[in-house]
DNA sequence: GCGGCTTCAGAAATCGTTTCCTAGCCTTCG
DNA sequence: CGAAGGCTAGGAAACGATTTCTGAAGCCGC
């Protein structure tokens, strides 16, 4: 009698077909349907291939909510970036779409916009949703929700650095040699007055940029006067406020070196409104290496920060916190480099050795760093 | 005895407390706490209050699986556009997110890369993740599957045209209007040799635009010889390479148009490279008007296709097929408009009236159209 | 004072899976 | 030849909600 209520050839909704109408369309039980779908090996070769027809024939698929219900995980993975309309965060956001969905998990995206009170909105979102983990590639958590999911032993990767707490997962970015690199760069160039514009202060990567600056430029023997400091905020809108603030300065700097790509690109911006020149009046490096610098008039110098490498990695790590049986499941700390990349907006500052720059500047970038093709 | 086993102070599987735990906190049932939660009025107020108390205590979070699960609907949209690294499309998603998330929603994003398989194994992850409807903001899409779709009534929308099915929603943008004040404007201005970079031929809006081009330019009496009109694909390197095509042409245009920005900023960049200037040599124009767009340089002169209006149609358009009550659940179609927006990348072409270029470039602008700001 | 109607809360069925447990069958070894 | 043990497949119990149905009050009117 309960078969005549299982075996529905008229479903009771339509459009869905679930594992029953598989498993009587196959004469097996829902069990075996469901071995079959989860390829676990118990099961009859003939069968299996029963069921496989069957599957096929009534176009059954599988309803991830009820599996997610009953196995407690949802295949679903949390990305938070800071602003998703900052060209880096797209590139991010497609590398660990690719990686994820090839492992079989789906990606539920956030974009905090630099708002701390948002990123916990976003997490509990998420939870409610039952991701399996979130990657945080941003700020801005409070310590005491970390403090509970860690508790509960949830998959939380941050980069940088989270609060200091066990059973988080960190991606630890080289800022320091990108940056000592650009300052090397700038500084072999000749250039002795090199400005800063830092990202918002809030923000530990941005913090760990500047300091990292602020050390390369000590190893140098050069002081920084606060006043080319600058702090951005990691827009266009910054980097033009920014760089408006430095061309009012008594000294203008002969270089600047901003806290990611953006930023350069608002630099660009307002010193073409002022009629300065790039690189001739002065030298522009980034930071973040998005696919767009290269087409900026001029093609920026910056500091590549791997797209690829870091979506890998935080997908990995996501999974070391996930599934027990991962190889990697002990690590805590995922290492991603970064590298300079010269291209055309950095120079000689005007005066120095004008000769040189007309003949060597073509030869001269990528010496001892990356070369731009 | 069922109550000694579910009244769990001690839970089951760590850190989930389930409507079980608020219900013998409250000393009500299960069926009431989901009476509350969900804002049905038949429970006496001072019931409520006790169990909003009890759910603030255990730290209750309804869910979402289950309850996707029995009530069949999941309160998520899915979204697909054609490639998320496109600028465009971050400032559309966030937009349709803040919109959806408003409204209750959460939202599941998906890029095609411009592969039409890609759009089919999207909108079927989709379909597996019980989305209650699918905005689909790009191309390529097969007839049979979203046949199958219209035939189980599942919400779909479309930009520009979807296949001529009943009970799919369209979001017809006005290409037309803002092709046609662009053309306007560099006729305007004296331009006669006028080229087309198109976007991939594939998708139909990018052959909307085109056609919108075509159009124009014949009402103005001009025609566009074949080697002006370039395919492009809506990438900065085919608007780099359309424009190389075009920099080698006998007869250099005095003008492109660009099926998007993204392609417009690959010219500018080729101009570039060939030392043309822009506008004097060559005025470019854009499609889209990302945020970018005012920041290139020059700044670009752009027809401006609003994410906010795309984005709320969109949502408005999904809620009007997933709620039957919905006011506007019989319309079918919903219009976009667009809008010319003149900045500094568009002039009089070179050696046509150079005094008045001199005098009027900077008063010119915007004069029957946005001004930019 | 009692019957019927309204109101509100609880019991239980259901959604579509996974997974544990058990029953049968076949093999193997004593 | 019989008992033990290993496979395989099915039955049934979860998973955590919603929702229908049922039943116990309380109130009103006759």
């Amino acid at each position: 009698m309960s078969a005549s209520r299982n075996n529905s050839s008229d479903q009771r909704r339509s459009g869905t077909v679930n594992i029953r109408d598989v498993a009587s369309r196959a004469g097996v039980s829902i069990a075996t349907v469901s071995r079959v779908v989860n390829h676990i090996a118990t099961v009859d070769a003939e069968l299996a291939r029963r069921v496989w027809k069957a599957i096929e024939e009534v176009g059954y698929v599988p309803n991830t909510q009820a599996r997610a219900l009953v196995s407690g995980r949802s295949r679903m993975l949390g990305l938070i970036v800071s602003e998703i309309t900052n060209p880096f965060f797209p590139e991010l956001v497609q590398e660990f779409e690719n990686l994820a969905v090839a492992q079989g998990y789906e990606v539920l995206i956030g974009s905090t916009n630099y708002e701390p009170v948002r990123t916990e909105s976003l997490i509990r979102r998420m939870l409610q949703r039952n991701v399996d983990g979130v990657a945080v590639m941003t700020f801005g958590i409070e310590e005491d929700l970390v403090q509970k999911l860690v508790e509960r032993e949830f998959p939380l990767v941050f980069v940088d650095a989270g609060p200091a707490l066990p059973n988080i997962r960190v991606l630890k970015v080289n800022y320091a040699e990108g940056i000592r690199q650009a300052v090397q760069h700038l500084a072999a160039l000749g250039h002795r007055h090199i400005a800063f514009i830092s990202g918002p202060l809030r923000l530990r990567s941005a913090v760990a940029r500047r300091d990292a600056f602020l050390k390369s430029m000590a190893e140098l023997g050069q002081i920084v006067p606060p006043e080319h400091m600058v702090e951005g905020n990691h827009t266009m809108e910054g980097g033009m406020a920014a760089m408006e603030h430095l061309t009012g300065l008594a000294e203008l700097p002969t270089a600047v070196l901003c806290s990611n790509d953006m930023t350069a690109i608002g630099v660009l911006h307002a010193l073409y409104r002022t009629t300065h020149k790039v690189p001739e009046d002065i030298s522009v490096v980034g930071f973040d290496d998005i696919h767009l610098a290269q087409f900026m008039l001029p093609p920026l110098t910056t500091v590549q920060m791997s797209c690829k490498h870091l979506a890998a990695a935080a997908v990995e790590a996501l999974r070391a916190g996930i599934e027990s049986d991962h190889p990697k499941a002990a690590q805590t700390e995922w290492h991603i480099p970064t590298q300079l990349v010269v291209r055309q907006s950095s120079a000689f500052p005007r005066g120095t050795l004008p000769a040189l720059v007309e003949r060597n500047a073509g030869k001269r970038k990528g010496a001892a760093t990356k070369r731009n093709k």
